[in-house]
RNA sequence: GGGCAGUUAGCUCAGCAGGUUCAGAGCGUCUGGUUUACACCCAGAAGGUCGGGGGUUCGAAUCCCUCACUGCCCA
């Protein structure tokens, strides 16, 4: 990487031409380092300045870049890059998230592999150190490779959740909620990681499809307390090892095959125990055979039945699933293993009705992708509906808006069936739950460190609850905790609310729906930046915005995934393509709530397009080059200066902003009138997109801007001026273009930061300590807009594209320049076609042209007709009457198509009588168009076919 | 089973406040190109009647209903 001023003096010193073309390679690293050098990231609050704030979703420590990643730091940049360059106090708040199970995982396989220990054999304290070091080492590999994109995180700011300040708000959070009474412990069925040896919460669950077995088991009724030999009832399940733990079978209080039974009891094979049949209203009689096994201590569902009729919990499986002493003879056997045996054994035991082929779904660990088990056990949760009902009324209210709107639904539904949040894990590395128990006298309490002694019994054996926090109870206040609450600082109040939240729709309950609940529970405390009290919803609120990202997908339109290797490594892509080319073409290629299917190979349309940038600004320093070789002029300040050192501007200055402006108000260039028009024109244009967070449209609208109207039209217009004898014509003209060049650098540097600060520093001299991250957005100005300019430039562009469309099909040779004739339809055409003349001839390869009203056609001519005006190229000895009869008989129908239609509707007295006025008089319009039109069509194939007949 | 998206040129997608020649762009294909910024380029062409059906309306790719298929989420 290259230092600051090494790279700066190159720069100064490069007044070689620019290399045809751009290498993102060669500046990329050495901008991003100014930036940081230049601390041009940071920003300091200030409660009088507007403040645009984004805290980023923390990646995880054991985390590498990914796509998904690409596309979300991106949107998160564009959003800071351009409001910072609104003059607002723009500031991006990074870190990272300790990823409480995959961290430990981690850590514990490298254990494993290279000491062949398991974290038991170090012990909690020593493990916990290996995990900080590995930490330290591989933790901020992902930040690292999020400044290859360009990201203008505010570095010197980066946390993480396992902060000293970050824990202390996790504490501080937890013992507020406990003393409310919204924390609590309870001995549930809970989500169960065998891999892990963990609690999960409901979200952390996925459920897949799985094709199984229903497996059909004869429990023997007990008669005269014996089991009958050939009396029994059938159950029906898809996991036989659960039995073990039996403790009842149920059937429907109404179901009649098996009312009578109801009271009595059944004998449960391979335990060789008696349970009960009891009557709940949970079986359906439908399914399998109405008779169901009651698990209480393996099945949700189950459990609740037990409660209701008092059913012993039999819990039969050990922490890793295996099946435990209360297991009998299977006590030892992993759940699979024991499934097999027990399958085998029934059927010994003729105890196996029969076997069915089942579609179910089964719920799998998110973190370590292993079926999770309905587990019974102690953990403590949150309550949630109290805090869920603000946070809903929130987003109800418009208060926090998502983007795209319909993910509110999927909100609602969340938020109104909320389920309380198991917040234990059964977890070494992580924010340990800050409650303390004396064993002598029962005390218990949550604070922030352990007292001395028991304030009760004065014990000092007091112990600290063994299990850690979900992670996301940190990441919930992420918002506030970042810049360190409970404690207030002006950071705080003035960088809380952020504006937006950008992240992916998947974790909007994990994190975007608890950050909420958040920041309306906990931030009341801390003041507004004047010092007033927070009170109202939107101050409380984490974000107002909510950016929900697409998801990015392969070619196939499959998810990316490690397992599938579908996934490119985006470092290598930026290698490939540049930093630049790869955020645009992200952007262009997600519309907002839409997948992106991606493939490496469509990063061209952003080098593509950072090259024809680049090579546009080469174009224009070239001929600046030339200028100032002379000696005389020195381009500055955006415009000519002298020699002398006297600013001479050619031509007027603005009042607004008091500096020199290259477009005086009266300009008499029609080209120039139009670029100056289009670029305020795509200014609003952007403005707009940006604040509807449509990202997409945003860069289409700069690609057409900057591709089509600047490149393709403008510089090619303005050739013949920079190319002209008189030198002040070209300054004249080269500060014009470059006067909205520099603009379109402006409005592109929030999507492509290296290649616009590259040539921006390239552009004059003197810029050598500024960044164009820190200049202002050229304002939108509506006097700029001239739609006249436009129409008439939208004619003369349809003239060159009409000639150069006849040339193409006549096969005319390349270096062949046609001669012309226009027949106008009316004086204005002359007159803007006579204005024009000489950028017609350059730009449709032009001879003589003529135009006038009335002109007739000559002989063997190809014709087109454009505006109502007739557009004749004679071409003797190169037309082929063929083609051309073919051309103008196919634009005939076409042509004949639309006025038929608007005959139709204008003869339609519904229509002339329902439609607004307007809309009738523009279809009038259209129709005296399309005849005329056609009537030119038909006589110009008419006098084609006569010469054909002549000849 | 419930909910939400999507179905427009060979491919990927714009067009989502019904009426501006609205049927578009990029890629791909084909034709032509040594014009002093760019072959990561320039000029031009061919290709779709907007998933099927029904409805609202003077008028629908655009609004409503329905069906089909695809994908996602929840149970």
């Amino acid at each position: 990487m290259r230092k600051n001023g090494e790279h700066m003096s190159e720069l100064s010193q490069n007044t070689a031409p620019l290399a045809s073309a751009y290498e993102p390679a060669l500046v990329e690293d050495g901008w991003y380092a100014f930036w940081e050098d230049k601390r041009l990231f940071h920003a300091e609050a200030d409660p009088e300045k507007p403040s645009f704030t984004i805290v980023i979703p923390p990646p995880n420590i054991t985390g590498m870049l990914t796509m998904g990643h690409v596309l979300n730091n991106t949107l998160q940049d564009i959003f800071l890059r351009w409001h910072r360059m609104t003059g607002k106090n723009a500031v991006w708040i990074p870190g990272t998230d300790h990823a409480g199970i995959a961290t430990q995982t981690v850590v514990e396989k490298t254990l494993k592999k290279e000491e062949g220990k398991s974290r038991h054999d170090l012990g909690r304290e020593e493990f916990l150190k290996r995990v900080w070091e590995w930490r330290e080492t591989y933790g901020d590999i992902i930040t690292r490779q999020l400044r290859k994109l360009g990201v203008s995180c505010d570095w010197e700011r980066t946390v993480f959740t396992m902060d000293t300040e970050l824990s202390t708000a996790v504490r501080e959070v937890f013992i507020r909620l406990y003393n409310k009474g919204l924390v609590y412990r309870g001995k549930r069925i809970i989500n169960w990681d065998p891999t892990a040896h963990t609690a999960l919460s409901d979200e952390e669950v996925v459920y897949k499809e799985q094709h199984g077995r229903l497996w059909h088991i004869r429990y023997p009724l007990i008669i005269d307390g014996a089991p009958s030999k050939d009396e029994y009832l059938v159950v029906a399940t898809t996991r036989p090892e659960t039995m073990l733990g039996d403790t009842a079978v149920a059937v429907h209080p109404d179901d009649k095959r098996y009312a009578r039974y109801i009271g009595g009891s059944v004998f449960l094979p391979l335990m060789e125990r008696e349970i009960p049949v009891v009557a709940d209203t949970y079986v359906e009689a439908e399914f399998g055979t109405g008779v169901v096994k009651i698990t209480p201590a393996h099945d949700p569902n189950d459990f609740e039945v037990g409660q209701r009729h008092a059913l012993p919990l039999i819990n039969v499986m050990n922490v890793d699933a295996s099946i435990n002493e209360l297991g009998g003879a299977y006590a030892g056997l992993d759940r699979y293993e024991a499934r097999k045996r027990i399958v085998a054994d029934l059927e010994e035991q003729k105890l196996l009705e029969r076997i069915d082929d089942y579609v179910h779904s089964v719920g799998y660990s998110d973190r370590t992708d292993v079926a999770v088990e309905p587990y019974l056990s102690d953990q403590w949760f949150v309550s949630m509906r109290s805090l869920a009902d603000p946070a809903l009324q929130v987003v109800r209210d418009g208060v926090v808006k998502f983007y795209p709107e319909r993910w509110v639904k999927t909100y609602e539904h969340w938020m109104t069936n909320i389920r309380d949040w198991t917040i234990s894990r059964q977890l070494w590395w992580g924010h340990r739950i800050p409650v303390f128990y004396c064993d002598a006298c029962g005390w218990e309490a949550a604070l922030h460190e352990m007292p001395a002694q028991c304030p009760t019994c004065a014990s000092t054996a007091l112990r600290q609850d063994e299990d850690v926090l979900d992670t996301w109870f940190s990441s919930w206040l992420w918002p506030f905790s970042v810049h360190h609450w409970p404690k207030d600082s002006m950071d705080l109040r003035c960088f809380y609310p952020t504006s937006v939240l950008v992240t992916g729709p998947d974790i909007i309950f994990f994190w975007v729906a608890r950050m909420i609940m958040a920041g309306l529970e906990f931030m009341r405390d801390i003041p507004l930046p004047d010092g007033s009290p927070r009170q109202e919803a939107k101050d409380l609120v984490p974000f107002h915005d909510v950016y929900f990202t697409s998801i990015i997908r392969d070619e196939q339109g499959r998810k990316m995934s490690k397992s599938l290797g579908n996934s490119p490594d985006p470092l290598d892509v930026i290698e490939e393509y540049g930093a630049d080319a790869l955020r645009f073409t992200v952007t262009y290629l997600a519309p907002l709530g839409q997948d992106v299917l991606f493939s490496t190979k469509k990063c061209e349309i952003g080098r593509n397009f950072a090259n024809k940038l680049w090579n546009a600004g080469r174009f224009l320093l070239m001929n600046k080059q030339k200028i100032e070789e002379n000696g005389t002029w020195r381009y500055s300040g955006g415009n000519w200066v002298g020699r002398s050192g006297d600013r001479r501007p050619a031509e007027e200055t603005t009042a607004a902003s008091g500096t020199a402006h290259p477009f005086p108000a009266q300009i008499n260039e029609l080209e120039d009138r139009w670029i100056l028009s289009r670029l305020h024109e795509t200014i609003a244009a952007l403005r707009e997109s940006m604040e509807k967070y449509r990202v997409n449209d945003m860069s289409k609208t700069l690609y057409d801007f900057i591709w089509h109207d600047y490149c393709d039209w403008y510089i090619e217009l303005i050739k013949e001026r920079l190319y002209a004898s008189d030198e002040e014509l070209r300054r004249t003209t080269l500060a014009r273009a470059l006067h909205i060049y520099d603009a379109i650098l402006h409005v592109l540097h929030p999507v492509m930061p290296f290649v616009t600060e590259e040539i921006w520093h390239h552009i004059e001299q003197g810029r050598e300590d500024k960044s164009l991250m820190t200049q202002i957005l050229p304002s939108c100005e509506a006097a700029r807009v001239d739609a006249q300019a436009v129409r008439e430039m939208q004619f003369l562009q349809s003239l060159v594209e009409g000639v150069r469309t006849i040339q193409g099909e006549m096969n005319v040779p390349a270096g062949k320049r046609c001669d012309v004739v226009i027949n106008c339809r009316d004086e204005e055409q002359v007159r803007i076609v006579r204005e024009n003349m000489h950028f017609l001839g350059r730009l449709a390869r032009i001879g003589t042209l003529s135009a006038e009203v009335g002109a007739q056609r000559p002989g063997l001519s190809a014709s087109t007709v454009v505006s109502g005006a007739d557009v004749f190229v004679p071409l003797a000895g190169l037309i082929d009457i063929d083609v051309e009869r073919g051309r103008l008989e196919k634009e005939i129908e076409r042509v004949t198509g639309l006025l038929k239609g608007i005959d139709s509707k204008l003869g339609n007295p519904k229509f002339t009588g329902k439609a607004p006025a307007d809309v009738v008089e523009r279809e009038k319009e259209k129709q005296q168009s399309f005849r005329s039109t056609l009537e030119k069509l038909s006589r110009n194939l008419q006098s084609l076919e006569n010469e054909e007949q002549q000849s």
